[in-house]
DNA sequence: AGTGTCGATACTACATTGTAGCATGTACGT
DNA sequence: ACGTACATGCTACAATGTAGTATCGACACT
């Protein structure tokens, strides 16, 4: 039996989100949109509304703190990064992982048991 | 004035057609639709309707051949991967242009001069 | 010649994602 | 007690993802 990997299938917002509560840990959703990258040029509203949809879709997680939501990453890093490294590997390079692992350490400055979790996440493929 | 440069964004699916078509050439869609990679798995029709979309955004070109309809790329692999690799390195990595294109180069194998101007479209930044 | 089959086309349909606005509620300063 | 700031829940609409149906022409068969 192959025990299925369930990376999930991630939008381009939706690794946008991710990767400021990564860095951030669990942040209200006016503090995650002023820390969105200035390529993400959202109104606020929209940042409302995808974070309200991956809290639905358990990607965060949502907490109501003294009154207001606070949002949390529900998958880590290394599961978040896998999914797009093999998005990019299987879908547009249509080559081996490894040198996309690469970058994605290099860029991303992730650990040595990141990386490890990483590559373990996608099979180990060469 | 800066030139404003207008690379498309590209959507995962519109990537995936535009690849077969940079290698195949002018394609009906059934014969696209039969090429494109396993990780692709469309339904015939949904080939169909992302062909015409993209035909009318002028992505690829339409034109019918002896009653069947024939698609062709409209913008060059250069200018395509170069969105792909804004986009990667913008949003996901938040690094600079050069290794991102470094890997795209190797992975799909591109020409120095595909390569040349590819840098040269992302703006020679770094 | 009439008819069934096959592939191609045009058209329609519905869910998800991208993007954003509005109405209402609550805390706080004055 | 009241206005001002935000926060929240809801609604809206366009683009994209994904796919089905109706129709039509070419060709084989009877």
């Amino acid at each position: 039996m192959v025990k299925r990997k369930v990376l999930p299938e991630l939008t381009r917002s939706e690794v946008a989100v991710l990767k400021v509560l990564w860095r951030e840990g669990e942040l209200s959703a006016r503090e995650l949109h002023e820390r969105l990258p200035e390529a993400v040029d959202w109104a606020y509203s929209t940042t409302r509304t995808t974070m309200d949809r991956m809290a639905s879709k358990g990607l965060v997680s949502k907490r109501s703190f003294h009154g207001i939501n606070v949002y949390a990453p529900r998958i880590s890093r290394a599961v978040g990064l896998a999914s797009v490294v093999r998005e990019l590997a299987d879908r547009v390079l249509e080559t081996d992982y490894a040198p996309v692992v690469s970058l994605f350490a290099e860029a991303n400055a992730l650990t040595p048991e990141e990386i490890e979790e990483l590559e373990r996440l996608l099979g180990e493929e060469s």
